[in-house]
DNA sequence: CGATTGCATGGCC
DNA sequence: AGGCCATGCAATC
């Protein structure tokens, strides 16, 4: 929406334009008392829409009527060009100014809606009339000066770091071309990920980035309060056109517009300091490149090539999916600091174990990188100067490879922001700038937090996606609660915003190598607790027991049955009942205890209670008894957030012993963790818990394994557990004694056989035998050594030289030490998991209020007592039935199912 | 010899 | 089929 000449009428004088540009930058203060409307020769006496500049155009009170009643446009423009219908009403709405930018929305089928119609289809309509339209209008000109200047004072101290391309806006480009381009500009306008055409779905499932929808936010506490939803000021919220005109057109324009239109400069400082201030995004240039050689044709070309319309429902197709921002209140308010500022979200990059690794490098998306930092076309890049939400700032090393005729951009020099922000691989950088400042802004969200995008549309978590969120990031120390334990804590604590993220799925759906391991993780470290209480026997099975190294483990020939996790309890008449949670209302119904629910469940499956089995039917529960229930429970599904900060960490504890030893061969202590267990490109298969040498090292195949006498978190995790499963061996072990020694080791013998064969399983993970874990683990002495002192002394343990030995060694029989099979690997994860599983359960029988918790019709694992149960373990790296089967390492997991049942 | 750098490789979208 | 990008890895520091 150009700003105004364009379509004026009549009056296509250059004066005319000139008067108009000149105004829309330096308002129409000095210029004249005229009336801002060309076509008007009255004076102003009132203010009227809000020009880019921030101002407001000055009206005759004619005029500035006309434009409150919406009748501007109809009074001066009715010539003009852009006049388009609304498709649902058929009113009449110029689309190619400035002064009706808001009274108007794209659609995603094409043409458009008047803010009437669109109010009818939505309650929160943003703003969707970021039109391209906004672009149609050639205001090369006066774009171009705004935009330098802009840039120069937003670039703060020093040069401007690039200019505008003049042939970003190159009259003789086609309208078809601006349109075509004009998304993109929108996207950078608007953090990237604008959409001017909302739909009804996508405004379900899209997250609430859609509150940029203006571009610009402006978070205010206060909203945040009173409309208990986003803090988003209501220029967004749809509004009588004409106080809609008034209030809102002017942000975005003030503010957003110049930059966007500034196209990158040709003249780029490379390596100056003086680029250190993040300037605002320059165009999008594939080309840039060639840009900035000869700016004109690539910076168009670019513009146009990268330009797809946001305007469709893949609105945000500019960036994948993956990169879109997804900021909630909080982190907006984080980073804002002060609520005068106005923050853009760029985009955001989940952090790979690259990323996260100490090289020091975070690649930069591509188009992220060319859209929203300072175009380099050396290879050295330039410092770009990055704020922290603390306010902290850093300088990075801005720079690209050359690769594969094209470039890969990266950010040199993070690690010590990353470590400051306690980031590993699968959490969550974020890029912003804060407006008008211009600074780039970097935040965080830890791996597996959900993005805002359900909060507003998920109606029974509205006040917690917010709150939950929002309490954590605004939290004042938000780092400090990072836990070392790294994801566990915030798994736990975040699970149940996971779930939902599942559900809308909002993240790219494409990002398979990124978000495969997030949302692993997340099903992960996830059903580390719901599973538990998702696997139950198969229907009518009895499991038969199977003796593996003296340990009894309950064997099922059909999977166990994953179904719909439930809290457990009892009720007021001492009757033994189960809650669980509606797919689609989140409302929770009380079952009979013995009921089996399926994966998914919602209120119409509800055949034991049919008062109960619609979703408009209130829930019995409580707000309270559901908040009471919940902490003793792992479930993570839920719109209550648990105030018991105690329970938390003592869920954190209790699933400690499970989480830790899935990543224990993965994760490092309290820094970046070098490799994070995602599945990677060359190693799709990894998961938690994989051993292999991709996992438990850095990329770069180099830094720090678990040494022996390593004292991690993970490590004396690992050694506790150790510690606790040798006691118990031995236990079992003097008990065995009692009987014969003949028949021990005949058991020894059995035991090992059994062993191999998932033993070798869950080497297939290991590069090679050489590898170092491998090779190590196998060296008898470290064996002995440890298995002689490993029946009850800690100890010894740390003289193991890594958890993973660590954990290896725990596969050695105290009393075998000369017995090591290279698959004892295996056995020890088996060892650990099971540990993990027993002290997992001890934890959640203490913490469960309700000591009922786990009857037994449901949990096997409960219903097993002590005895050990890896099938319990086996689906544990999947929610879902068949996920494993899909990756084959599913950590030794698969192994471990399959364990019981081919030994 | 470990850390860093810069490019190459190759899986995945 | 091409581009992106995670990661490998040799060269260099």
């Amino acid at each position: 929406m150009s700003s105004s000449p364009p379509h004026l009428p009549t009056s296509t004088t250059a004066t005319t334009a000139n008067n108009n540009n000149t105004s829309c930058s330096s308002s129409s203060t000095a210029l004249s008392r005229k009336c801002f409307n060309s076509d008007c020769t009255d004076f102003k006496s009132r203010k009227g829409w809000r020009l880019r500049s921030g101002d407001f155009a000055e009206l005759c009170d004619r005029c500035a009527s006309a434009y409150e009643e919406g009748s501007f446009c109809e009074t001066f423009h009715l010539r003009a060009s852009g006049w388009r219908c609304c498709e649902s009403c058929g009113k009449g709405v110029h689309c190619g100014c400035i002064v009706s930018i808001q009274t108007f929305t794209l659609l995603d089928a094409g043409g458009i809606a008047c803010m009437a119609c669109e109010r009818k289809s939505f309650v929160l309509t943003s703003n969707p009339a970021w039109s391209p339209l906004f672009y149609h209008a050639p205001f090369p000109e006066r774009l171009k000066d705004l935009s330098v200047k802009s840039w120069s004072q937003l670039a703060g101290s020093g040069p401007v770091p690039w200019r505008q391309a003049p042939s970003l806006f190159n009259p003789s480009a086609a309208q078809s071309e601006l349109q075509t381009r004009m998304p993109y500009e929108v996207d950078r306008l608007n953090t990237g990920e604008r959409f001017s055409a909302p739909s009804l779905e996508k405004r379900k499932v899209e997250d609430f980035s859609e509150k940029f929808i203006n571009g610009n936010l402006r978070i205010r506490l206060q909203d945040i309060v009173e409309n208990g939803n986003a803090g988003i000021i209501g220029e967004e919220q749809p509004q009588p056109s004409s106080s809609l005109m008034e209030d809102a057109s002017g942000q975005q324009f003030g503010i957003t517009i110049p930059y966007k239109s500034i196209s990158e400069s040709n003249s780029q400082i490379e390596g100056s300091v003086n680029a250190l201030q993040p300037a605002p995004p320059p165009p999008f240039t594939k080309h840039f490149h060639g840009s900035l050689h000869n700016g004109v044709d690539s910076s168009v070309d670019g513009h146009i090539r990268n330009g797809k319309p946001r305007t469709d429902a893949r609105g945000r197709s500019q960036l994948l999916p993956r990169y879109w921002p997804r900021f909630t209140d909080g982190e907006l308010q984080q980073i804002s600091g002060n609520s005068n500022s106005v923050i853009k979200p760029l985009f955001e990059k989940m952090l790979s174990a690259s990323d996260a690794g100490r090289i020091g490098r975070l690649v930069l998306p591509k188009k992220c990188a060319e859209a929203y930092f300072p175009p380099i076309s050396q290879p050295e890049g330039l410092p770009l100067r990055v704020q922290d939400s603390k306010g902290k700032e850093w300088i990075f090393q801005f720079r690209f490879w050359p690769n594969n005729n094209s470039r890969m951009y990266v950010l040199e020099g993070v690690t010590p922001c990353i470590q400051n922000m306690q980031l590993q691989a699968g959490d969550i950088v974020t890029f912003s700038r804060l407006e008008p400042e211009g600074k780039l802004v970097m935040g965080f969200r830890k791996a597996t937090s959900a993005p805002p995008s359900d909060q507003d549309n998920e109606t029974s978590q509205t006040g917690n996606g917010v709150s939950t969120k929002g309490d954590a990031e605004l939290d004042p120390s938000p780092w400090s609660k990072v836990d070392k334990s790294g994801y566990i804590a915030k798994e736990v604590l975040e699970g149940k915003s996971s779930i939902r993220k599942r559900k809308s799925s909002t993240l790219g759906s494409k990002s398979k190598r990124l978000r495969i391991e997030n949302e692993d993780m997340i099903e992960l470290k996830l059903t580390w607790e719901e599973a538990q209480g998702l696997l139950r026997p198969p229907p009518d099975h009895v499991p038969s027991i199977v003796a593996i190294e003296g340990f009894e483990f309950e064997e099922y020939e059909d999977a166990p049955v994953l179904g719909k996790p439930t809290i457990f309890a009892t009720d007021n008449v001492g009757q033994k009942i189960q809650w669980v949670q509606c797919e689609d209302c989140l409302k929770w119904r009380k079952l009979p205890a013995n009921a089996l629910l399926p994966s998914k469940w919602a209120c119409s499956s509800n055949t034991w209670d049919p008062e109960r089995s619609s979703c408009s039917v209130a829930q019995e529960l409580t707000a309270e008894q559901l908040e009471d229930l919940l902490p003793s429970c792992n479930l993570v599904v839920t719109s209550k957030r648990s105030k018991d900060a105690k329970k938390d960490i003592d869920r954190v504890e209790a699933l400690e012993g499970l989480d830790t030893l899935a990543n224990l061969a993965i994760l490092g202590e309290g820094e970046a963790f070098p490799a994070s267990s995602q599945a990677t490109t060359k190693h799709p298969r990894h998961r938690p818990g994989c051993s292999c040498i991709v996992c438990i090292q850095p990329p770069s195949g180099k830094g720090p394994k678990h040494k022996q006498t390593c004292t991690c978190n993970v490590c004396q995790t690992v050694k506790r557990r150790f510690k606790t499963l040798m006691m118990k061996r031995e236990k079992k072990q003097s008990e065995k004694e009692a009987e014969t020694k003949q028949s021990e080791k005949e058991a020894e013998t059995t035991r090992k056989r059994q062993q191999e064969p998932s033993a070798e399983k869950l080497l297939d993970d290991e590069p090679s035998p050489s590898s170092n874990t491998g090779s190590e683990s196998g060296s008898p002495n470290k064996k002995k050594t440890v298995s002689e002192g490993s029946d009850d002394d800690p100890s010894r343990m740390k003289s193991s030289t890594s958890p993973f030995k660590g954990q290896i060694d725990l596969n050695i029989q105290p009393e075998r030490e000369d017995e090591l099979s290279p698959g004892s690997d295996s056995g020890g994860m088996m060892r650990m998991l099971q540990d993990a599983t027993e002290t997992y359960l001890r934890m959640q029988r203490f913490l469960s209020s309700d000591g009922d918790n786990n009857p037994s019709g449901n949990h096997m694992l409960s219903s097993g007592g002590t005895r050990e149960k890896v099938s319990d373990v086996i689906m544990l790296g999947s929610s879902h039935q068949d996920a494993d089967k899909d990756h084959p390492s599913a950590f030794s997991m698969n192994a471990s199912a399959s364990t019981p049942a081919t030994g």
